[in-house]
DNA sequence: CAGTGGTCTAGACCACGAC
DNA sequence: TCGTGGTCTAGACCACTGA
């Protein structure tokens, strides 16, 4: 996708470990061979493999080499900042999505907090469930901010916002806060999802950046308790 | 502490922004203005401001500059990669631990899977609970590989483990799978816990690993629902 | 001892935003 | 057009590992 050296060869040797080419607990070539392999100089290839440790591919050791590692790490099928169809694809796992509401709204104080914006924008509301295996599970109650997302459609929110954000409006989603909590349920919650007698519920809660960091997107993702399940790589920060 | 130059201009700009020297919403001076502010080259401002980045501290625009953010970090009152104290102590929250069991053992085939070791290894295992307001609200139950931790002792374990690792054992922990479900509570829960009649309970599970990419610890930390809160910041991968 | 990854430099060219 | 951050290079020295 993006044209980079240093990320053309990350995406190569992440491949070649996922398909099993480059085996695990084996060490990679040294940094000089690579940068000869692939015809560039050794601070790109240290790019490329920065790259790979900081999303768990690999350990770099000293003195040593770089060594790949077994981490599973695609499989958190909690959304947030992808996109949740992108999560649910990559996951493997089949799920339906329902929009109940869609609509143009004022912000009340707490939005206007969470998306730090005055009481004079809009935002558009979109709620939607996403049911597997015939139960409603996850309801996702989300908040874009009018002024980047000029139209919204039944369609669109059915299939991927994110995509409708990066494909066709040109934004940039760049990061965000991320917060989980477990909370009881509300009547909403009763109302639009299959709780199976649960009292409580998975928050999580997301304020979404674009890369010139506006805020874009409030979302609340409520999941089922039992459904609920978010595995994560990090690094120690010193 | 580390003597890198790109760590201590990182820590620099960092306290910076931190102790509001730097404001937010503003911007940073050019990474050519930085590079002979700190006497450094171009490159090495740059990896600074990468790690400010990643930690959630700033936002680079391309052709307009670095701007800091305004975003919450230090409020992530779960145990993981950084050590119970640490979260504490950052976060300024009071807690007791207390020590219920400390014992060497022989893993079952489940901890030989979660530390990838044969059944002829040993493990210490270590229950503690954590009280807050005289409420026992978090249970960690931690196995530690024994050939890499010989000697551990209640006061270490009521202190801090990750202290001794690293201050006196010399070990560098470098990274950790983390993952985050809620389940029904055992009567371990009940026995170590005050669960306010919570059925369910917030599971924390963690493998650690040390910097040459050894398995040393496996903890499920057991959060009271109510007192459970995961704050992260999330840059989008692509 | 040779090889490794970690750090650092002083350049270079580019695409993009603001003026 | 000028300044910005993004990329890339071809060196260099270091501390450490392993033979």
């Amino acid at each position: 996708m993006v044209t980079n050296k240093y990320d053309s060869i990350y995406q190569d040797i992440a491949a070649q470990i996922e398909s099993g080419k480059l085996k695990k607990h084996t060490k990679l070539p040294s940094e000089n061979e690579l940068s000869e392999a692939y015809g560039t100089s050794r601070e790109t290839i240290r790019k490329a493999l920065n790259l790979l440790s900081q999303h768990g591919y690999i350990q770099k050791i000293k003195a040593k080499g770089s060594i790949v590692l077994d981490i599973g790490r695609f499989d958190f099928p909690v959304s947030g900042l992808t996109s949740f169809k992108e999560v649910a694809e990559k996951v493997g796992q089949q799920f339906h999505t329902t929009v109940h509401e869609l609509y143009v709204m004022k912000p009340d104080s707490f939005l206007q907090n969470e998306l730090k914006i005055s009481a004079k924008e809009e935002v558009w509301k979109v709620a939607r469930t996403r049911e597997k295996d015939g139960e409603r599970i996850i309801l996702d109650k989300s908040f874009f901010v009018k002024k980047y997302v000029p139209g919204l459609t039944k369609e669109i929110c059915e299939d991927s916002i994110y995509a409708y954000l990066e494909g066709d409006l040109n934004l940039n989603i760049s990061f965000a806060r991320k917060e989980i909590t477990v909370e009881e349920c509300t009547d909403e919650d009763r109302t639009y999802l299959d709780l199976n007698g649960y009292n409580h519920i998975v928050v999580v809660r997301n304020n979404v950046f674009l890369d010139n960091a506006s805020l874009i997107e409030y979302t609340e993702s409520r999941h089922r308790l039992d459904k609920f399940r978010f595995v994560d790589f990090a690094r120690r920060s010193r």
